[in-house]
DNA sequence: AATAAACCTAACGTTATACGTAAGAAAAAA
DNA sequence: TTTTTTCTTACGTATAACGTTAGGTTTATT
């Protein structure tokens, strides 16, 4: 049984960030010593861990809860199920959107380090230099002639 | 020429917007009337997309402020060239770490989702439940016997 | 036993981001 | 000549994720 300081150091936040958890929802009430004292199991770590690990995919604590209450209910029943799963395939899909914007900004930053080290006009972007730049066809900001 | 409120629609943001873009030096303060109005052009048009644009991948606006100094530089000289050639690749590890973690996240909401497709126990996780849950080795909150 | 360290609740404070909105006046467009 | 747009200045706002303080109790340490 931990403390909520012993257990703030093992998953390295602070104590206020775990009772702010369970005053929004994200963890469960653990139980308390007859003092008032708060004391967490294992359970409770593993559990806040993997909270810590959802912000680091770069979700907000409202996204988090919307996962874990879905976590809550009771998949039992086929209707259930099936919602669940909607959820989680809406997830999915942000998910899959989100990676394809980094990707394209992956490429826009690939663009400027190529650019920086094969072409000289850095500067005449957009506009004349556009004419002779090896990234032409790849720019959907070029300045091209009229057709 | 646009007025601020053509370039506005045209870019789909408010003037305000626009105005304050400017002020932080995203965009370049533009031509003005005699009587102070800003007047912009077609270039104009196409920086404030670009910005628009890298705001959609997720870049704050001070990180596009760094991208579009970065572009202001001088490049000439070769120590300049290394310098910003440094802070692209900067960009890049931090974006190629957002990817990562994305895809761990994508994962991880594959896992939920199959696991609601073919697993039953769900609310045993992690727990007892471990023991013959078929995403044992790819769990990293298994609980597992000591060894 | 005494002191220090940790814990409790409640509630106000903070920092940052990205604008919104209002005021009062001047210029452009219809 | 209305109506719309624009100008500057400057205060307001909303959200996120806690920080911090107060005032008091409980554990741990010496």
């Amino acid at each position: 049984m931990y403390r909520i300081g012993d257990l703030a150091k093992l998953a390295d936040v602070t104590v206020r960030t775990i009772r702010y958890y369970e005053e929004l929802g994200l963890i469960e009430a653990p139980n308390r010593k007859d003092s008032g004292q708060r004391r967490y199991s294992e359970k409770d770590l593993i559990y806040l861990k993997r909270i810590i690990q959802l912000k680091s995919y770069g979700l907000t604590l409202v996204e988090i809860k919307e996962i874990i209450d879905l976590g809550k209910t009771d998949p039992s029943g086929e209707m259930r199920r099936i919602r669940l799963l909607k959820h989680y395939r809406e997830k999915m899909s942000d998910a899959m959107t989100r990676k394809e914007n980094l990707e394209s900004y992956i490429d826009e930053l690939k663009w400027h380090v190529e650019q920086l080290e094969e072409v000289s006009d850095f500067q005449g972007c957009p506009g004349p230099a556009c004419a002779d730049c090896k990234f032409l066809e790849k720019c959907r900001f070029a300045v091209r002639e009229e057709d």
